[in-house]
DNA sequence: CGGCAGAATGTAAAAAATTTACAAAACCGT
DNA sequence: ACGGTTTTGTAAATTTTTTACATTCTGCCG
């Protein structure tokens, strides 16, 4: 992995010198900035000497300092690639085109780079050895819900999904400890939802939330992926934290593919084969 | 528009002296090596001498050779930035969930680069003059039908969603010329789909196909948003077009909300509100 | 507590790279 | 073909980075 150079140098960080760490505080502080300087202005103001800045380049990957900014800055574009992203009247299609699929995109960038991969080894794991997964939300949560159930039906993992509360309520009660519920929620903080998720905890099924930092539904479920997408909710209701949603879907889906094992893609196979009479090549 | 670097090459490269010219090519046809040259290198290669290399940096918006080097590695990252995506039993599963949010992000920068305005703003047209609204699809379809149907639905446009194929044809027979039907297939090619396009056509409605370029779906509707996302259907479902999908809905949503004029937020703020009761602030 | 070994940091000089200034060459119109 | 203008290259100057080495600091052991 020489790929991301801003993990690298929180890797090295704890184990720089004194000094050197002044460097990586100041970078880490002017990311910005820092890939127009040149080495003295660099070594100034973090209050320390030319070469060790260059022992700084030296020590997260870099042959030097140039190829340490030359990193940086790609870094960095591919981090500010999406940025603003304010509609207004006159926009023409192209315009508006652009800016919402920019701010997918945006989200999306920010989540993956916010996830926590061991909320999500924990969710693959129950999700794998569980006997039955539902998936409960509301509104437009209930069709990211349906995408869900529809993927790991089709991973042969026995799975339903419940839009209505009475629905949800009756069946999270009859749960058990071999069940997982998976809770899906923009908000985090729909009534009805958390009611479920409490009912099928008190049931013994293991809750898994894909919902907003500090939410409650966050909080009463056992294994919480979250899930902050900052945007207009109010006006054009969730537009793209709903599609970063199905983003970790995917991404337990394909984690659960991995380790049910490799007969799985056979049965996709067959299963892609089976719909082949449904469709016209004509 | 300082922003794109490329694109500025291309611009002044007519108006380049012949040696100049010599530089932007090597440039263009060695985008990828030229980052990490240096100045005498690319001289050398191009065949002029450094001056030259610097009076074409400085033609094209660039302080100088450093400054143009570094714009060029933020632009090529901002290219490059998913690209190879290949899932190894062996990824830890950040890298996977890597892999998987940059396999989404490649396919919605390829859309929004290929999408068609024209269509787009056809469909919107359509469907901000629309009596009813109609989202048809099947399979992992379906689900980003029904979000469509709800989405559409928020913003006071009767809607409905079918994914029964009987349903959807006989809804579809008794259209009238001031409906308009949505037809979402990944495949382009499921039977049932393109039946009740036909139908839907006969009984007078315009038909809008969210479909591969191509593809049966696409060539029975009137107005044709192609939307093309190369992936390996076969093993894992889906996964990314249907994001695609998605993103082009919330496109049309925009759209429609921005043509309908300002009242329509108003209308949002009140549903906002409407929601608050069945939220848990606690 | 002092001194010594070793690491850490900075100073200053050398090397490398870029930029500028100027001169030579090519080009164009008369 | 000649004179002016533009284009290009040469060489020097400047800037920037890197290396080599000296100094300072730190911690450990006697």
């Amino acid at each position: 992995m020489a790929s991301n150079l801003l993990q690298r140098i929180h890797q090295v960080k704890p184990r720089l010198r004194k000094s050197e760490r002044k460097v990586c505080e100041y970078v880490l502080n002017h990311l910005d900035s820092v890939i127009q300087m040149r080495i003295v202005d660099l070594a100034s103001a973090a209050a320390v000497s030319e070469p060790t800045v260059v022992r700084f380049c030296r020590a997260v990957d870099c042959t030097g300092f140039q190829d340490f900014k030359l990193k940086l800055a790609q870094q960095l574009a591919t981090k500010q690639a999406f940025e603003s992203f304010e509609i207004t009247d006159n926009d023409s299609i192209g315009d508006l085109a652009i800016k919402v699929f920019d701010a997918t995109l945006a989200t999306l960038s920010q989540v993956r780079d916010a996830i926590n991969p061991d909320a999500i080894e924990a969710a693959i794991k129950a999700i794998t050895q569980a006997k039955r997964v539902e998936f409960y939300g509301f509104g437009a949560s209930a069709a990211v819900a349906a995408d869900a159930q529809h993927k790991f039906f089709r991973l042969q993992i026995s799975s339903a999904v419940y839009s209505d509360p009475h629905i949800q309520a009756m069946s999270a009660m009859s749960l058990t400890a071999n069940d997982v519920v998976v809770a899906i929620s923009q908000s985090g903080q729909t009534r009805a939802l958390i009611d479920a998720i409490r009912l099928a905890n008190e049931a013994g099924a293991t809750t898994i939330a894909l919902a907003p930092t500090d939410s409650a539904v966050a909080r009463e479920s056992q294994i919480a992926i979250y899930i902050d997408a900052e945007e207009e909710v109010e006006i054009y209701t969730p537009l793209s934290s709903r599609i970063a949603h199905l983003v970790v879907i995917d991404l337990l889906a394909v984690g659960v593919a991995q380790s049910i094992g490799p007969h799985i893609s056979q049965h996709l196979q067959a299963l892609h084969k089976g719909l082949q009479p449904l469709r016209d090549d004509s």
